[in-house]
DNA sequence: TATAAAGGTGAATCCGCAC
DNA sequence: AGTGCGGATTCACCTTTAT
């Protein structure tokens, strides 16, 4: 079932899949959709729960057990050599972060996606929220080997060494992709350059890749585009489909920049 | 005591201050860096890395206790219309702002200071590690106010509102504290820049700080030139002479950057 | 005295293989 | 697992020394 997009719950697709099966995992998790409701309140109307410390607390919980299942999950179907990439802002990425942190990942990279155009902060309460986080880690601290394509990275930056924040627009124009209406089929579409970065400097020619949160299908067509190969795992059959038909389309503008 | 850096372990010194004392706190805790091993430039120079007593922790467990002894500390005698910023980099800022959430902090924002001038990855194993993250929150989502000079940090800025990066060099020539052998003082003093924006960012004239890590007195020094009241605990009396010498100097360029 | 060259250094989880 | 060794590996900025 190489090169293909699987529909269903990550959390019961992996169980099926054999150990150490995949060189690389790149992971985009959902927030906990409490939480983001939370988060949606209209200012200073406060709802029911705001004293519950006991309603916060499970709904953090659901979220930690969540992410605790498919973490877990991807852990043992990663290659002992592998690594791993999890993105996530700072309301979900922190809980990731210690989490992994306990179950043996060791990071190697904090890379901070640095959006060149992020939405500015309308009511001009906080500063600007321009980076999401994306750690790499390895399987474990002992862990010797595991590709990273360092001289690749250095010639992408104009021969000095690649930093760990990366600046890169959000995905927009052409490579966002639409329906005949103008409206964007998926609402967090990672752009391009990003999965570039992260797959041309963490894995080989037909290595083996996992995206257990597929969505609009960048990873895979970013491998496609680069000779790896890729198994995603998408919960929606809307999604699959429409990552299905991106991947019919060749994307030449990708390889240009090599 | 306002005004004053007390000598003494912040989780024995914080229990004899009142609740709702401060306006704002920030704290720059040990990272709990366990490096590995020693580590030479290409040169074969070695590089003289933090390897402090009060950076040694035995494992997770022990920091994690750490922390929430601090932080639980911190959020009392903290006002409820204050906010709290915490400094870390990726070996501890997971565990500490997953443990803030849990406490009830409320996340503004996650600033990443983007170092100018980083160490480079020697090895070429990794990504240059560029970035120190600050978490700045809020004692609770329910909370209506705290101070936030958008205006100001706006006009820093150029006229455009600033963002969560904060590009800032290191902390080196003249600003560094160092003995007459040229021996740096501290072997993690901040920059007055990374201060000076917090401080004016999330106080007024007159608010007192707290700093539970006082160290080599970056955030009295800075407090002390703008106007702020502050109050700083440092374990090492070595550290709070370090720091007393140093607030003996007026520092008009830090005033000149308004 | 001015300019150029050389040297030092910073919160870093920094090699891989053979024996 | 401990040791030894071959080989690949650095950026920005400041201070000191040399021309």
């Amino acid at each position: 079932m190489i090169n293909q997009i699987v529909c269903g719950d990550c959390r019961q697709v992996l169980p099926t899949i054999a150990d150490q099966t995949f060189d690389l995992i790149f992971a985009d998790p959902p927030y906990n959709l409490q939480l983001q409701q939370e988060l949606r309140r209209p200012n200073n109307t406060l709802v029911d729960a705001v004293n519950d410390d006991w309603d916060k607390f499970s709904d953090f919980a659901e979220y930690d057990n969540f992410c605790e299942e498919w973490l877990m999950q991807c852990r043992r179907v990663l290659k002992d050599n592998g690594t791993i990439w999890v993105i996530g802002s700072y309301h979900n990425i922190f809980r990731i972060g210690k989490m992994m942190m306990d179950m043996g990942f060791w990071i190697l990279n904090d890379i901070q996606w640095y959006k060149t155009n992020p939405m500015p902060n309308f009511r001009g309460v906080r500063f600007t929220n321009a980076t999401e986080t994306i750690l790499w880690c390895k399987k474990s601290s002992e862990q010797k080997k595991y590709t990273f394509n360092y001289q690749l990275m250095k010639k992408f930056n104009g021969g000095k060494q690649m930093k760990s924040v990366w600046e890169i627009p959000l995905c927009t124009g052409k490579e966002r992709l639409r329906d005949d209406a103008g409206k964007k089929l998926h609402s967090t579409q990672k752009p391009q350059e990003l999965l570039k970065r992260v797959i041309l400097s963490s894995t080989n020619p037909g290595d083996l890749i996992l995206d257990p949160f597929s969505g609009s299908g960048t990873t895979a067509a970013v491998a496609k585009a680069f000779g790896r190969n890729f198994i995603g795992i998408e919960k929606e059959q809307k999604y699959v489909d429409i990552a299905y038909e991106r991947l019919k389309f060749i994307q030449p503008e990708i390889l240009d920049l090599i």
